[in-house]
DNA sequence: GAACCGTGGGA
DNA sequence: TTCCCAAGGTT
């Protein structure tokens, strides 16, 4: 059992007092900003999530802004991000808000994770940075930074592990200064107790960290088993009719749920991605287009797979029938002006991006 | 426990 | 280019 001599940490909120970033949420630790940062911190780095959280609280200023808000509007703002479950979560999560804690962000434990998007972590980010409770938290920060402190020799990922990890948060943890003490463990764990070349010379906990003393910092935390990633060409295509454009929008449930889309999908072997292209639109739409044009090729990457997404230009001979969608939810024949208003996944988005550089659909304006 | 859910930046 | 990683949650 490691050492969890509270004193050991004493040199940590001087060090935060001294080096902590200036962050929109960190002006007023308002609650409702505190929730809005902690979901948008799941699994992104802070520097990109500042700005998504600014135009996000920008548009949606408080908690019956974000419940009124339609579900297009939410995933627009949150493009990009990834994990949109996470953003129909905060709407769906603003609505129990409205219905049951008076439009506020509750300050119960109980009551944070009966919310749907918010586990054990961020009800404690809640707790602590928000309402000052003494909660103790462990993110990927905290464990990286104990698991060097305390040189833990088993995968931080382990349910032992997590466990152990999760009791020293606790016994370390000051009473009083839980708002300023676990923003400092994370706060360490992204300036200098880094995944890669930690900055033990810059460490307030270098004197305690065992890690440290045996000069293996750079060995924890021990790393788990690494996932596979599996490559996919897949084809897609933009279906023009009378200056618009056919866009469906995914199931709920489905990887990217709820988001807008092009058609499309696997090019199967002994198939040319043009073929693919033709094949998908009828199995989806039941729309027979032909291929006007190759476009480009995108490739992007989502979870453990890596793509390569073939793209089309396509026509429909005669006025378009009305689709029967099988992968799809809705359907819409959108104007160049109202994409601009739809959310869609970050390679599809890419694809309006490339054509919009190229003036190819009038109307679209160019992103930075 | 394991799989799934996205994305872009840095090394 | 490729690999690793992130202020996790849900099923």
């Amino acid at each position: 059992m490691p050492r969890t001599d509270p004193a050991a940490l004493s040199a940590l909120l001087p060090w935060f007092a001294a080096h902590r970033r200036p962050l929109p949420w960190r002006q007023d630790y308002r609650p409702y900003h505190v929730w809005i940062s902690e979901i948008m911190l799941q699994q992104t780095q802070m520097d990109r999530a500042v700005d998504y959280f600014l135009r996000w609280t920008g548009r949606l200023p408080d908690v019956a802004a974000v419940a009124a808000a339609r579900e297009d509007e939410v995933l627009r703002l949150w493009e990009g991000l990834g994990y949109y479950s996470r953003a129909r979560n905060l709407r769906a999560a603003a609505r129990v808000m409205m219905e049951r804690h008076g439009g506020r962000v509750p300050d119960s434990r109980d009551a944070l994770l009966a919310l749907p998007g918010v586990g054990r972590y961020t009800a404690a980010a809640v707790l602590s940075i928000a309402y000052g409770h003494d909660e103790p938290l462990v993110d990927a920060n905290v464990a990286r930074v104990f698991c060097r402190l305390f040189d833990l020799d088993a995968p931080a990922g382990e349910a032992a592990t997590r466990r152990e990890l999760w009791r020293l948060a606790g016994e370390l943890l000051p009473p009083g200064r839980a708002r300023d003490h676990n923003q400092a463990l994370m706060e360490l764990g992204a300036l200098v107790c880094t995944p890669r070349g930690p900055r033990c010379d810059a460490c307030p906990l270098a004197p305690a960290c065992e890690a440290r003393r045996l000069d293996i910092a750079a060995h924890r935390p021990v790393p788990g088993r690494k996932k596979d990633i599996t490559p996919l060409t897949l084809a897609t295509g933009v279906l023009t009719h009378r200056g618009r454009v056919f866009v469906q929008k995914r199931a709920p449930g489905d990887v990217w749920g709820g988001l807008w889309e092009f058609p499309g999908g696997g090019v199967e072997p002994g198939e040319t991605p043009a073929q693919a292209v033709v094949r998908e639109y009828m199995e989806e739409t039941g729309f027979c287009v032909r291929v006007t044009a190759p476009l480009t090729v995108i490739r992007h990457g989502y979870t453990r797979f890596r793509v390569t997404l073939n793209c089309f230009a396509l026509a429909l001979d005669g006025e378009p029938p009305p689709p029967v969608l099988t992968e799809a939810v809705q359907w819409r024949w959108a104007s160049p002006g109202e994409l601009e208003g739809l959310a869609f996944p970050a390679g599809h988005r890419k694809l309006l991006d490339w054509l919009a550089a190229r003036e190819l659909l009038p109307g679209l304006a160019a992103r930075a």
